[in-house]
DNA sequence: CACCTTTTTGTTATAGTATTACATAACAGT
DNA sequence: ACTGTTATGTAATACTATAACAAAAAGGTG
C-alpha cells in the first residue's frame, strides 16, 4: 500500500480515546529519548489535541488562562516549540498554527489536507509523494531535508452537506 | 517526462532576461485577462523579481521607499494579493515571502525548493506528486483545491561548496 | 544536606507580519 | 461634465513571534 492515512478525522469518532492515546504517546516517547514532559508541556499539548483543528500559540495562551496560569507569549511559544522538537506536534506554516501528531515516533513528515469549512485537519504519510520529491530533488542536485505540504480544500463530510 | 523544472535558478544565469521575461509575460497575461497592472503593481512586480530569494512584504515597503515612493503596508499587500490572484507571484507560507512565478499562464500550483544557505528557491512542477495527492485526496473523499508544497534543504551549488 | 550547574519558567519589552476602516484620487462609461 | 467603480493614500490597530534578563526548579556531587 503506498499510502497510509494517519488520522482520518473527518467527522464523528471518540475524540477522548485520541486525547487519552496521544497523552500515554508522549509520557512513552518523552521518556524513551530523555526529553522531559513536564506539566506546563503536557497540560499544553492536551490543549493542542482538545480538537482536530489547529491551533494557534494565543488560543493556547488563552486556555492557559482559563486554567489558571498567567502566561505570556514566551510560555506558549516555548512549550510549544518543545513540542514540535519532541515531534509531538507540528506547526502548520499557511495557518500560523499547531496541531497534535496522532503518529509521533514514525519520524515521519506532515502532510496534512485542511478542511476550509470545518476546519479540521488530518495528516497523512503518503509514500508517493515522498518519493515523488525525493526523486526530483534528486535530478536537480537538490538535498531535500524538511517537507511542509498542507494541501487545502472540503473533507468529504463537509462536501456532502452542500 | 513526468516531472518539470519551470524554474532551475540555483546558480549563475542571465537574470536580466528572466526579469525582463516575467514583465512581458505579465502584459499580456494581464492584458488577456482583462486585469490591470498598474504602475504600481508592475513596480512590485519588478522588486520581487531583483531575485531569486523570496521577498517579504516589509521589503518590498522598503524597496519602494528608495524609489520615490512613501508607501503604507496595505500599499505592499494590495499590490502583492493582486500579484498573487493574477498568478504572476506566489506566496511562501513557509516564510511569510513572495516569489515570483517564471510560468504564470499554466494555472498551476507551485511546488518550491528553497535552498537554506543561499535562500534562492526555484519551483518545480512535479506531476507524480499532484497525482500523488489527487489519489490520496480522492481515496479520502477529500475534495482538493490548493496545494502549498515547500521542500527546504540545500542546493547542488551551496553543497558542494561545504 | 549544602553547593553548584543546567534547565525550565516568569516577566517585560519589542520586533515582525498583516488587516481594518475610511479618505482621496484615478479611471471608465455615459 | 456626471457617475459609479476601482485603485491608492493614510492612520490606526490586530495578530504573530522573539529577545533579553530574572527567578525558580531540577539534578548531580562531595
Ligand atoms: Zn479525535
Ligand atoms: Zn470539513
Ligand atoms: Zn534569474
Ligand atoms: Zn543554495
Amino acid at each position: 500500500m503506498s499510502d497510509k492515512i494517519i488520522s482520518p478525522f473527518f467527522g464523528q469518532h471518540n475524540h477522548a480515546h485520541c486525547t487519552q492515546e496521544a497523552l500515554e504517546q508522549a509520557e512513552v516517547s518523552c521518556a524513551g529519548k530523555g526529553l522531559k514532559l513536564t506539566a506546563l508541556r503536557k497540560e499544553v499539548l492536551t490543549i493542542v489535541w482538545q480538537t482536530h483543528k489547529p491551533v494557534g500559540a494565543y488560543d493556547v495562551l488563552e486556555e492557559l488562562r482559563t486554567r489558571g496560569h498567567k502566561p505570556s507569549p514566551p510560555t506558549a511559544y516555548r512549550a510549544l516549540d518543545f513540542l514540535v522538537h519532541a515531534k509531538l506536534i507540528h506547526r502548520l506554516a499557511s495557518l500560523n498554527a499547531y496541531i497534535g501528531c496522532p503518529a509521533p515516533d514514525e519520524g515521519h513528515q506532515g502532510q496534512f489536507l485542511i478542511c476550509t469549512q470545518c476546519k479540521s485537519v488530518a495528516e497523512i504519510e503518503d509514500l508517493r509523494i515522498i518519493k515523488a520529491i525525493d526523486a526530483t530533488a534528486a535530478s536537480t542536485g537538490f538535498n531535500a531535508n524538511r517537507q511542509s505540504i498542507e494541501i487545502t480544500g472540503l473533507c468529504g463530510a463537509c462536501e456532502s452537506q452542500t
